[in-house]
DNA sequence: TCATTTTGTGCCGACACTAAACAAACTCAG
DNA sequence: CTGAGTTTGTTTAGTGTCGGCACAAAATGA
């Protein structure tokens, strides 16, 4: 390596790390839009710290690139000259999202703005091999591109599954009968490649994804450290927002919470310990509180519901709604007591046991966690029809809103 | 308002943002310096990514602001033109550094890189009243700088007790005899304002400056997802440090970890529970299960670690650092469980008990957390001799690193 | 109709950084 | 001892982003 070679290698370096640092104010510029926080040029001014000037000059570029548009027709009242709006453009590119669950696995285009563009129709049973689904999931995305002819820039998948990092393993995709460690990673993004779609391929936890869509477009937009608790079937899932950013530890397994010690003299559970939020706050311990035997093909969480929202006058589910409210919340304030989140957001069975009796769950919650300053977190149910899936679609517009120009030249 | 005044304030909102924002590569570079990560300009222009020319610019800046020195003399062997070697300023500024404990407080001046400058000679009493400690160390602080001569820019102070964001109330200030809720951080400002020493003031709890020291230039050094547990009187508290910032939850109540709960037998809490970490592996829960009543006058840190260090062959001093040890393990393994982080650092009378059997703690977070791959982070002793110390003079030192021209002209 | 208010745009300059060529200081081989 | 090779430091010119400012545009209201 001679000398010009070494001097052209630091200029590399430079260059490379201003890439990836992203051009100026493009990509703040953006996530305002797509989050619904910049619906005009006047406040993206304000809202970037930036002057008229660039403000206008970003909106420019961004519109030039189709991904948003700035219409004249205006809301006036106010004094002064009305602003234009800024929309996501509904021409403009989208990213396929693709979700697996414990009942079935569906796909979804989805654009800016957390805007599900088009359907695939769901399909209803799990097959176990992961290379199968994904294939699915994969095709039925490319069929939808085709429908619509819209541009691909990227691609999402949320599993009910651990996801390690760096790799994306599987670690445990309990009721998916997947092998564990499957390399869904891997494989989704070798489909993805296959199938010839432009960008690049994500996978994620879906409750962490479920968090990621609701910090953006649902209940917890605007929290600077949003916790997300949820049960689907079996067990506990956790996810955090911190400023925007999942945080998911340093291999992936962070706020895997179902095993919060909730009751001393509780069940035992598979990790060794027992009463483990796992086994004591999900739709199989509601159910069985309830003294309902769940029936082997159906699916827990539409039982359980179904119990919440008909059966809300039966002794029996009324306790059991009882019991779980109070392990659910002494898990929170566990959680709250180490996280301090300024936030919490229940998805799935929890949810419906806030909405049955909200005050318990606070109560316990502030009753449990240190403070009553920590204690009066805000507790909300999840608001996003299809967080997962639009979770999904986050994690693949996220180049995009890092830096557009390169994601959409690149 | 008319337009120009409009107009200005839109600029001046801009310029107040790149203010904040730090100007371009100063900052990055003063932080590697002090954290020791860019001993050369060589390493400095690979660390920020900029070209050899701009690493150049801004060592020469930082050097005519007298933060660091350009030594020519190199220590060469390797091929091609040594490098000059980058230092800290040995006469640059400082800060103070304050620290309360439950036996007694003390002051010190730091410089850049986390040296000791001076320390004043520590107090071995607590007063209850806060005003009359935090105004003797700022006393005692004024008294270094005179001696030294050294030019101070900012103050920090560290108490044993969870410090309430924004407003800083020392919460659980429980072995001071200090009222609960007391303004400490306020008072500390007022007390530096008073004394008419320059730069601001900062005050932040014990257990997380630790960390944030340990981070910086101890054990924790290049961690990404740093978690400290230590246990210095009565209780247990923790820090999370994440990409070399510290967490401390939306109001500074975050790693409460006192009350997860460790032993579901274990001895009833104040909190309610019982077995919490809090009261199952303090240094009295480890006088207490080694059959030692404590005296009343004695530190219970001083004399657990007594016990440990020759002590250790009475049988009952092992079995008690046995259960010890199992229950920290208990508490550290919920911890990795939900925040996953990529390395542990343990100080106070946890620090010993890992000397005592680093296998016996190393076995039970592996066994209880979920997966070996979380199960195998590292669990280290903390390094750092004053690492509150040092930790509080980091909180000082931080606006100098985000943005030194703007820190020491203001 | 005109003053007032707010938004949008064009132009210039400041500033930080890249890029590229050159100079300097060492090692190593012969 | 000399020169090739290698790495580091410096100089100069050039580029791109964004602030600062003046002016234009579009509304309200007396």
């Amino acid at each position: 390596m001679n000398g010009k070679a070494a001097s052209g290698e630091a200029a590399q370096v430079a260059t490379r790390n201003r890439l990836e640092r992203g051009r100026g104010a493009l990509g703040p510029a953006l996530e305002l839009v797509h989050t619904g926080r910049a619906p005009t040029r006047a406040v993206l001014t304000s809202e970037l710290g930036v002057t008229r000037a660039t403000a206008g000059a970003v909106a420019a570029e961004l519109e030039a690139l189709g991904l948003i548009r700035v219409e004249p027709g205006a809301a006036a009242g106010a004094q002064g000259r009305p602003s234009h709006r800024l929309v996501v453009a509904d021409d403009g590119p989208v990213v396929l999202a693709a979700q697996v669950h414990a009942d079935g696995y569906r796909a979804a285009l989805v654009g800016l703005g957390g805007t599900i563009a088009a359907t695939a129709p769901g399909c209803e049973t799990i097959d176990a091999d992961p290379a199968q689904i994904l294939g699915s999931l994969v095709e039925a995305g490319v069929e939808l591109l085709e429908q619509t002819g819209r541009r691909c820039v990227g691609a999402g998948l949320a599993v009910p599954s651990a996801v390690a990092e760096p790799e994306g393993q599987a670690l445990n995709p309990l009721h998916l009968a997947w092998p564990v460690g499957a390399p869904v990673r891997e494989i989704f993004a070798e489909r993805v490649r296959a199938a010839g779609l432009a960008g690049p391929a994500f996978t994620g936890n879906d409750v962490n994804l479920a968090a990621l869509a609701e910090h953006r477009h649902g209940a917890g937009r605007g929290s600077a450290d949003l916790l997300c608790v949820a049960t689907g079937h079996r067990g506990v899932g956790g996810a955090l927002v911190l400023d925007g950013r999942l945080h998911t530890g340093s291999s992936g397994l962070a706020l895997e919470v179902g095993h919060l010690t909730v009751n001393p003299e509780g069940r035992p559970c598979y990790c060794g310990s027992r009463g483990c939020l796992d086994v004591e706050a999900d739709p199989l311990a509601f159910l069985t509180a309830a003294g309902r035997a769940p029936g082997p093909e159906v699916s827990l969480l539409k039982e359980s519901r179904e119990l919440l929202t008909h059966e809300y006058d039966d002794p029996a589910v009324r306790a059991a709604a009882a019991e779980l409210i109070d392990r659910l919340g002494l898990g929170l304030a566990g959680l709250v007591n180490i996280l301090n989140p300024d936030r919490i957001i229940l998805g799935g069975l929890h949810r419906e046991l806030l909405a049955a009796d909200p005050e318990r769950l606070r109560a316990v919650v502030a009753d449990r966690s240190l403070w009553g300053r920590s204690g009066g977190v805000p507790i909300l149910p999840c608001t996003l029809d299809h967080n997962s899936l639009v979770g999904a679609a986050e994690l693949a517009w996220q180049p995009v809103l890092d830096d557009p120009l390169g994601a959409l030249a690149g």
